[in-house]
DNA sequence: CTATCTGCAAACCGTTTGCAGCGTT
DNA sequence: AACGCTGCAAACGGTTTGCAGATAG
């Protein structure tokens, strides 16, 4: 039932001082298997089906705690709402599908040449930056064709 | 005291159909005029100062004018918070000031040869993308040296 | 004169905090 | 047994809506 990942997770927690509760289990459970990037709400609604007595507010502590340990990471979106996925690893960027919250990541490392450029031409001293796509994946393209 | 930009805006909202009045006069004036993208809240503790009667549901609707006749536009900052600030010109994409919002446009065109990339490779139908770098500004690193 | 705009108050939504009791360690 | 964690309820901050009166056209 768990995944490698998700064990991963939470052995992560408990050595990071965190206790291994039934509703994190849970939680890591669905976040470091879901190919979408989730809402709290969507989280906790996923987590209810399991484990009914989770309230929204476990959610959104567990959440800040996965993030803070760098396993997961929040995920602007245009209408200002936030989502959550499995961290990025390394220099990786994300795509978004606007209808389901599927995310993907990819490679796409010029940018730092961007940025240089940038930072020279402009006086900034550029210390981040956001790359995010955001389309329809080929799952919310072609309705019956996958399952 | 009105800037040619600021005209323009105006002119732009009446021939929309929307009415001209003191307090979307002075919110357009301060937003076409100002270097920094503004928090709404922002934006209308400025313009109190010249008009303290206005409240702060007009500078929300006012923005959501301005950015339907795509003469602002929306920007998004880590903390979720939203700031707005005169709209793109053409393909231009935006690096934002940490400390005090000062905002500029550059332009770093290659991102469509990594959109069409992605979307190759992920099946997503890309349309949309965000591309925004987060740094320190000049004036903001060197205190007394600028005005 | 009419329709739009305004400001106020109150509703709203996502998120955070305080607290008493429960469960891990 | 001790402390962290939980769920509830209530507070919170940014934003939106309903309304009666003011104002642009």
């Amino acid at each position: 039932m768990e995944s490698l990942l998700a064990q991963t997770w939470c052995k992560n927690l408990q050595e990071s001082g965190y206790r291994l509760t039934d509703a994190r289990r849970i939680l890591v459970d669905i976040l470091a298997e879901s190919v979408r990037a989730l809402s709290p709400l969507e989280l906790y609604d996923l987590a209810r089906e399991a484990y009914p007595r989770l309230g929204l507010v476990t959610v959104y502590r567990t959440l800040e705690k996965l993030e803070e340990l760098g396993l997961i990471q929040r995920i602007h979106q245009p209408n200002g709402c936030h989502r959550y996925m499995r961290a990025a690893q390394g220099h990786q960027h994300l795509i978004l599908c606007t209808l389901c919250g599927r995310a993907e990541y990819f490679e796409g490392d010029d940018i730092s040449a961007l940025m240089n450029a940038v930072s020279q031409r402009s006086g900034f001293a550029v210390h981040d930056h956001w790359l995010q796509l955001f389309g329809v994946c080929q799952e919310c393209r072609t309705p019956e064709t996958s399952s």
